[in-house]
DNA sequence: GCCTATATTGAACAATTGGTCAATATCGTC
DNA sequence: GACGATATTGACCAATTGTTCAATATAGGC
């Protein structure tokens, strides 16, 4: 009763294509071998073939959502402003349309990044990526302190690097729970408004 | 074979709290009516027979999580600064200084956060809550924009406290994946920063 | 001290879960 | 076209889950 044979590559994109799918529609609570079987219209023992346990499908599962999101990267538009404030809003403009673009993406993330509080496996890949994340912006903060020595004693690129992240991350939750009530252009102008003053 | 009698309110207080140590220990997907049952040394039909269902209990504990939280509020040691960018410094050093005392509290209410996107009423509750915290900033960062008038084009009151909120949700999330990373006082130093060039 | 109301319990149920395994159809190789 | 390797499957298992229910011990009123 076997159906069509696979390459292996190609089952495993789509079990984890399924496994996205059944995760984003349901929160990783909802996701079971027999669920992901039933997305990928295959059988459960099948999954089970490829990926061993629940857990390293999991694990997979976070790295494939990983791989396939759009990842912070200074664009080239974004590069092409002179001043590094420039630079600076264009990026948290770009990753904030970034999470509005692929809400499905960043609530999952977010439910990983729960699960990594009590994880270790989980916690340590999230954490690596949070730091990218810092680096990045750490880079700008730095040419943007560059610009002003010595005027903002005790301000360090670090200190504006984590700040910059809580501006992306807590704007995501806050538009996650209510979209409604989040005005992004709002916030952006707020944000605009402190940076402007900062250099 | 029936144990000691106790009165509702009693009973319901010590499952609520068995609820939490589960959840906080083990996340919300570890939530069983057994482990609670057996976290609180009861049998697991008396928990159903408190709460019905589960469903219930869950929503029970996320009313008591923010029942028992200690809840945003301009103190009086806040409320006794003069400049409103100070009392806005202060409540930020405040709250940030709460989450860090009850890191079991804010990462069990972050994962209800995340429950919320797929939980209609569940996702009214935590808006709410998120509702009163940004009123709370939006009243503070009237007056700070009040005291310079028209110097902020553009610049809302609405948009600062979303700005607010998001540096202590930001903040929150980043110390619960990796609190080693995470420098608090270089953080607040960051805001002060634009906190202080703002008015 | 009895009696009633009910808080409490263990047993039992069906459903779902992760995981194993032998049977089998499919595919590339000869 | 036969063959061997293996991807694929359904059946099966034990554990856990939420929920129901009859039995029972307890506490308060008489």
């Amino acid at each position: 009763m076997p159906g069509k044979r696979e390459s292996e590559d190609v089952r495993r994109e789509q079990i984890l294509r399924g496994a996205f799918e059944v995760a984003s529609r349901g929160g990783i609570g909802s996701l079971t071998i027999r669920a992901v079987a039933a997305e990928a219209r295959l059988s459960h023992a099948l999954v089970l073939f490829h990926f061993e346990r629940k857990e390293r499908l999991v694990h997979a599962l976070l790295d494939w959502l990983i791989a396939t999101t759009s990842v912070l990267h200074v664009s080239d538009d974004v590069a092409r402003f002179p001043h590094a404030q420039d630079r600076l809003h264009a990026l948290l403009q770009q990753e904030m349309a970034r999470l509005s673009r692929e809400p499905r993406h960043t609530r999952l993330f977010f439910e990983f990044w729960a699960l990594g509080a009590r994880h270790e496996s989980i916690r340590v890949r999230i954490s690596a990526e949070l730091e990218r994340y810092r680096a990045a912006f750490k880079a700008i903060m730095d040419e943007l302190l560059r610009a002003e020595p010595g005027a903002f004693a005790g301000v360090t690129p670090d200190g504006l690097a984590a700040v910059a992240v809580s501006w992306i991350h807590g704007c995501a939750v806050q538009a996650m729970i209510d979209p409604g009530h989040f005005d992004t252009d709002e916030y952006l102008a707020a944000v605009r408004g402190m940076v402007g003053q900062l250099a």
